[in-house]
DNA sequence: ATTATCTATAGATCTATAGATAATGC
DNA sequence: ATTATCTATAGATCTATAGATAATGC
């Protein structure tokens, strides 16, 4: 078998499509003839630049996908300074420039469809590159005093969900300053400051 | 055309095996074959119960879905008391009772596969069962008194996907104290009193 | 010469229908 | 007699492969 050039600018063009098709719809939803046409190639064509076929396509553009998250979080969160609200204002940014990422569908979905060998490391890599860089931001504000003795993980993944969860707001709910954006801020707001009326 | 019986209960066994599946892995990503399978019938005989074939299937059973969380929100709600903590302590609990809700995956994967007519009906339907009880509950916790003014809906869609999202927490993560339901119950406390360290 | 694309097709699987057979209700 | 299920099959579509043709790089 001749060798395939790791990256070419059509082989970029396949592996764009793929990546926000199967972000947005799911595994099986995808059909080769979806990616090609977004390609703008047959689908007979994509296996001159992925010679695995779907399921490799899939894991490849899906690592691709988490390790992009996983930087872009990290970079939006060291940019934002020692400040636990700006920090999450501006993951918070980062999540919502990109396509939702769907960890339920992911866990429920997609990963039963795939080889098991690569199910598992897909998992463990959501939970690094979604996860990881929110709860670690959390315990560095916990040592700075910003924030009481929680549960970073816990509270990372919640509000993974919370933010994700503005994709299903329909667009004709948002116009004006209720954009996506503010939405997240005053849901991050919300979790840093609570909502309950304190006592006097 | 005979008449089918509206309820008997080999279709109700058709109904729940198609509600689990399609609640669980999405419209695409189930065939006849599986409703068939888990209803213990050849998948041809799916077609007795349901003439529509599968759309009508996915819609008749997302309907019915979306009607008993609608009830069994409203009901959680009322039976807690008039205390805001109890009842979205209750609320969720009743959520993770249930197959996972991924209102993501709906509005990007499932709605578009079907008729416009149908999606938009339960789209409306979505918004009306999962987030409209939690927000009469936030209102009302509000005119209590209980919590300070804030966006009521946007807490209650953050609150869901909140919630949901312990779904994608592998089960190997879960052990003793740390289920899905305390550790809802610990994300319900932060969005009601907050992580911020209050300033002395 | 090598790389990238295409057409054509095999084989699997999916939804859906037709018509036969089995189970059930008077 | 009616209802519920089955087998068999049509027609569409999906993944994947084979082999021809077009584009590109020396």
């Amino acid at each position: 078998m001749r060798d395939i050039p790791l990256t070419t600018e059509a082989r970029e063009r396949v592996l764009d499509a793929a990546e926000r098709l199967f972000a947005q719809k799911g595994y099986t939803a995808v059909t080769l003839r979806d990616v090609g046409a977004a390609a703008g190639i047959r689908h007979a064509s994509l296996y001159h630049h992925v010679p695995g076929g779907k399921e490799a396509l899939f894991v490849e553009v899906t690592e691709r996908h988490f390790y992009r998250h996983r930087h872009g979080l990290t970079d939006a969160l060291t940019k934002a300074g020692p400040n636990i609200r700006q920090q999450l204002y501006a993951a918070a940014d980062w999540l919502l420039s990109q396509p939702p990422m769907d960890l339920i569908r992911m866990a429920y979905s997609d990963l039963p469809a795939v080889a098991s060998t690569h199910a598992e490391r897909l998992s463990d890599l959501a939970y690094a590159s979604m996860i990881a860089p929110i709860e670690q931001a959390l315990r560095q504000a916990l040592e700075r005093g910003e924030i009481q003795h929680a549960d970073t993980g816990l509270i990372a993944g919640g509000l993974l969900g919370m933010v994700e969860s503005l994709y299903s707001v329909p667009d004709s709910a948002l116009q004006g300053e209720r954009t996506r954006k503010t939405m997240a801020h005053a849901l991050i707001d919300v979790i840093l400051d609570g909502i309950r009326e304190p006592k006097k």
